[in-house]
DNA sequence: TTGAAAGCGTTACCAG
DNA sequence: CTGGTAACGCTTTCAA
């Protein structure tokens, strides 16, 4: 670079003043001269002087930095969330450092000592799926620094959490599949320990009994959610006799591969079999059938971690307190289940 | 937060030793004490010193922090270039803060003024589409400040830049369709002066000339690429009389609603129109008809990106040079268009 | 081989 | 109302 940023240094021994002077007439403190406080302001504006963060943070010890943990980027789900952090973040001069983990528990740990060493003011993290340890975030917590978990629920680790309703959502789900006359339904889903499809198919479960259908371990798929699992996920699906009236799929990619799969193997949707996504993605209402599907409120989940961050960084609430913001999630039903009996 | 981060002083303090030795140890200077050395090592270890980076940053005028703008995240293309920036930024140190336009001029002005805040060491820009002040950019340019340019090509500033050939894909895209029967080729685009579409424009044009098809103004659509305004955009082209026989669309998105369009009025997809999208989206593939399109090497253009940057800031290639990488798109054929008759 | 001191840009405190 | 000084954590002279 040909010119250097103006300095507090370069205005005062232009103007002939102290530099702390020029500095308390740049932040406005009252106590100057308004006069002098003038040509500070217009020489500060000529050579576009900005404060440097560093200075401040190394002095501050605050970088008015937000490190992210997210899984990954491609996912209509986390991009959102990313969005709401970020309108948040922007709103309050905040910068975000944003970490992407590919559910490895191995970048996760990586990734939070990278964040540490950027001296982050604080962590928004979706912990990821094959978390077993929770070491790097049980340090965070024995060292108080300000970290909220989104999506996922360690619950070991004592922190301030949002969550969505993942057991309610597949718990209702389901009931207006059974209501709709489906009886075999099937289920692929991540199982990991931290995942929210593990919280589905608890749900799932839950509504098998309250309906009294038996459960069939054959109707649950794990799978790791990819396309090219999907695909395969669905085809052992219809090895199955009887077939699955329905099924109920983690995202709306998984939907739309599964969707695929059944069309091409002649089956009729939703006329042989319901599908069901989670997300409402932007291509779901797109797909034929238009799929139905759970929107997930990512972008207010978003911005509500954030926003908890910053009061924690405020001391507006304690940091790290045991909060549990659990939000809602939306049903949006279309063509690719059975219309249910019940209205 | 209750534990402060080890300092050279607290190590100094703690073993007796001055904080230059200290430094001299952890950065392995070799102008010390093998012994020296190996208590503080361990200390540091122990300590788990992290060094400074604001520190670091204030004294040597360098974050190992890069700017990057683009307009949104939500949309694949950019999300998989961000993807290749990081993976480079990442294995080199470097930590990214992101912006994004929605290709608002204004927004973009304001991202550069919050990254030269934030003394970026570089910024990587994809220039919003309604830039026609380039104010901004030329100053950076001027302080000999790093700059990559991606995707958009601003003729008046003399930039390091990346770009697709979005010219020759679309006059490939229009041979074939030509040679598949078609005569009647529309263009749903964005024709903002940086935007790729407009480039798409020119070799549309230029494959009509080559073709001696004459061109009808009527065929060509301006839009924001929004999903609703495609679906206006679609519906306004079966208005037309003769129907086009082919819609090339400006990305997938804007493909898949226009097939809807297309589907909803009775129409048969390549049989009566032919559609054509831009950037084959995951979800691409699973349309009926599945989509045929362009893919484009979003997270090359990332990578390459970064390294460029990286070259610059090692001095290994001159800062802001007249560059200009054209990356190759690769054409994907599926079923959404007509087969062309020459092999 | 080690230490002391200056300096990066800023704020806060204490004098005047 | 203004100026000087210390401090934040680090590297880099210069001396010892």
């Amino acid at each position: 670079m040909k010119k250097n940023q103006a300095s507090l240094k370069d205005i005062a021994k232009a103007l002939n003043l102290s530099i702390s002077t020029v500095s308390r007439a740049l932040r406005d403190t009252g106590e100057i001269h308004p006069e002098t406080q003038k040509i500070v302001l217009e020489l500060a504006e000529k050579l576009q002087y900005k404060p440097n963060p560093l200075a401040m943070g190394l002095l501050k010890n605050r970088t008015h930095t937000i490190g992210v943990i997210i899984p990954e980027i491609e996912n209509s789900y986390f991009s959102n969330i990313l969005r709401g952090i970020d309108k948040i973040a922007d709103e309050n001069g905040f910068r975000l450092i944003t970490s992407y983990t590919n559910e490895s528990q191995k970048a996760e740990v990586r990734a939070v000592n990278d964040l540490l060493c950027s001296r982050v003011d604080g962590i928004i993290a979706c912990p990821a799926n094959e978390l077993t340890d929770y070491v790097h975030f049980q340090n965070l917590v024995d060292d108080e620094f300000p970290i909220v978990h989104i999506d996922r629920d360690c619950p070991e680790l004592i922190t301030t959490k949002i969550l969505t309703n993942n057991f309610t959502s597949a718990l209702i789900m389901v009931d207006y599949l059974v209501e709709a006359g489906c009886r075999r339904i099937a289920l692929i889903t991540n199982l990991e320990p931290l995942s929210v499809g593990r919280q589905r198919y608890d749900g799932y479960q839950e509504a098998l009994r309250k309906h009294q259908i038996p459960f069939d371990r054959k109707l649950i798929i794990h799978g790791n959610l990819g396309i090219t699992t999907s695909i395969e996920a669905a085809k052992n699906l219809l090895e199955l006799d009887p077939l699955p009236d329905a099924i109920i799929c983690n995202n709306d990619t998984v939907a739309m591969a599964t969707m695929k799969v059944l069309k091409d193997n002649g089956l009729k949707i939703p006329e042989d079999i319901s599908v069901i996504g989670f997300s409402d993605d932007h291509f779901s209402s797109f797909l034929e059938p238009a799929l139905t599907t759970v929107s997930q409120p990512a972008y207010l989940i978003g911005m509500k971690a954030m926003e908890l961050i910053l009061q924690m960084l405020n001391n507006e609430i304690p940091i790290n307190k045991d909060i549990r913001i659990v939000l809602d999630s939306a049903v949006v039903i279309r063509n690719s289940t059975k219309a249910s009996l019940i209205k």
